[in-house]
DNA sequence: TTAGGGTTAG
């Protein structure tokens, strides 16, 4: 395939460097690469000498081609031209290749070696340290900019997002509103993205007010508004989500995609399908990341019939090859509906070499089934796609301990204490008075009002005692005499918040708790039976998904 | 015409 303006160019006799260079511009804008380079010579020879647009039309491609050994060369023709060196928009667009290259420290060569800098050179660096997770050097860089405008306040805040540090985004957001600089959708997604990563409501509501007052809110905007959806399921509001997505006019496969993955989380797999459903209909077409909300949710129901069909579904009627994430969904359906055998099957069958995340799958479906010789299978993959990962021995060592196998789990435990692994501690907050944040870890005695704490507590195990609760001590594996079991599980950190919640907010109000770790049985138990007797909401957000206790059930239906 | 953006489970 030649492009059009070859024919055209053949005619001329003597070509000068702008014909050269539509030529060449045509020829990478059809990412031509190779063939630009060889007009590229042959104008060489012709002894016409280019102009800055010519190199920056290569550098442009070689960086959308990710191919560095030629944006080299053509580093040197501009070396050996000379006078390009000191142009500008030549040394930004030299960093720019450099960094979609990946060659980070080249690109900073080129920005401390130009002869003049602008805005532009700064923000592509701080940018490329935030991706790179540097956002010391990113801030330094930010530090040493004369002026600071939209963007390269921008590039910081949705830097620290990036790098899961909500709580700087937020104070950068902060001195950035202070300098007076005004802020455009683009900052408001990052801000809003680091109020979905605390997961407060406090900053979930201010947020959306700051949005509204900008005049960017879900109506005005697609990409804000998506992103509220998002932030509210992640905050637990589910329903203020789906308010946002019933507001907003223009809806894309963002709005969809988000919408159904809030909706899966939050355990409402029959909305998420329906919504999958109406979607459907619509112009909008689904893409990879809607069937992994949709089957995600067929995941939490139990859905199996209806996950296969979804899954066939994806190629045939829209063309979407199934990823190893699909499969990881599917892998999660059958392992949690307890079709352990079909789920090893469906991975021996897979196109692709399994993840860590199909192993983990499946390991946690052999411990809720209690299936150790399948476990084995799993974590003998896992331990080597993951040696470091302590989760995964301890997942083991959990389903030996359940199955009584206790010189297994000492054999695992071993072999964590070998490789010098350390335990994750376990830690739970919970949005107290006026929404301040309480941590607690795991048998947390530090708190200043420990003692009020632990009577409420105590309280709450006597009433729940009452109307049946018995201590789900299997959740606790250690062996150990089951008076200490007892003692270990009434110290979990998300009881501890439970328990501070309930003293600190007013009676209606709904307890928000956050865990780090998967919930266990028996808190989970517990939630239950607390929702019922104190009649307060509880919301927990564990690493997994959204429980939302209720008058004694919760909306997983203890499946998760 | 070279810089900053939205959705992914376990």
């Amino acid at each position: 395939m030649q492009p059009y303006g070859v024919s055209v160019f053949s005619q001329v006799n003597y070509p000068n460097a702008f014909l050269y260079t539509a030529l060449i511009r045509g020829y990478t804008i059809d990412g031509l690469l190779k063939e630009s380079l060889l007009i590229y010579s042959a104008m060489r020879r012709g002894g016409v000498t280019p102009v800055s647009f010519t190199l920056t039309s290569l550098l442009k491609a070689c960086g959308s081609e990710v191919n560095v050994n030629l944006g080299r060369q053509i580093h040197g023709e501009i070396v050996k031209l000379g006078g390009f060196s000191a142009d500008l928009f030549v040394g930004n667009v030299l960093i720019d290749m450099y960094l979609k290259c990946g060659y980070l420290g080249c690109g900073r060569k080129v920005f401390d070696e130009m002869p003049a800098r602008d805005l532009i050179s700064w923000t592509s660096l701080i940018d490329a340290y935030a991706k790179a997770g540097d956002m010391g050097s990113a801030s330094e860089l930010f530090r040493g900019l004369p002026v600071k405008d939209m963007v390269a306040w921008t590039a910081m805040v949705t830097g620290f997002v990036q790098n899961a540090k909500p709580r700087e985004a937020l104070e950068y957001f902060e001195k950035m509103q202070s300098a007076g600089v005004q802020t455009d959708e683009v900052t408001l997604v990052g801000v809003i993205n680091a109020c979905a990563q605390l997961g407060a409501v406090k900053y979930a509501n201010w947020v959306r007010d700051v949005a509204e007052k900008s005049g960017l809110g879900p109506k005005n905007d697609v990409h804000v508004g998506s992103a509220l959806i998002d932030m509210y399921s992640k905050c637990g509001s589910v329903d203020d989500a789906y308010k946002v997505f019933k507001s907003m006019q223009e809806k894309n496969v963002y709005t969809y995609s988000s919408m159904i993955v809030g909706l899966a989380i939050h355990g409402h797999a029959g909305s998420a399908i329906e919504l999958f459903e109406e979607m459907v209909k619509t112009d909008v077409k689904p893409n990879e990341v809607t069937f992994i909300g949709v089957l995600t949710a067929c995941s939490h129901a139990g859905l199996v019939e209806q996950g296969q069909s979804l899954f066939e579904m994806m190629e045939k009627s829209y063309g979407i090859k199934p990823s190893v994430d699909h499969y990881n969904c599917m892998v999660d359906i059958l392992g949690r509906t307890g079709k352990l055998e079909q789920a090893v099957k469906l991975i021996e069958s897979m196109p692709m070499e399994p993840s860590a995340g199909i192993w983990g799958a499946l390991l946690g479906a052999c411990r809720i089934y209690s299936n150790p010789d399948i476990a084995e299978v799993a974590a003998r993959n896992l331990f080597n796609l993951e040696p470091e990962s302590i989760g995964n021995y301890i997942l083991l060592a959990n389903i030996y301990a359940k199955a009584e196998r206790w010189q297994d789990v000492l054999k695992v435990r071993k072999l964590i204490k070998k490789k010098g692994l350390k335990k994750n501690p376990a830690f739970s907050w919970v949005e107290g008075e006026k929404g301040v944040i309480h941590e607690f870890y795991a048998g947390d005695m530090t708190h200043p009002r420990f003692r009020e704490i632990k009577e409420m507590l105590q309280d709450l195990i006597n009433r729940l005692q009452m109307d049946g609760y018995e201590p789900n001590l299997s959740s606790v594996l250690y062996d150990v005499s089951e008076e200490e079991k007892r003692r270990i599980l009434m110290n979990h950190s998300e009881k501890l918040a439970l328990a501070y919640g309930l003293l600190v907010t007013e009676d209606g109000c709904a307890i928000r708790i956050v865990k780090n770790l998967r919930i266990c049985e028996d808190c989970h138990l517990f939630m239950c039976g607390a929702s019922k007797i104190s009649g307060r909401e509880i919301i927990v957000r564990d690493n997994m998904r959204f429980h939302h206790f209720h008058n004694g059930t919760c909306s997983c239906s203890n499946f998760w």
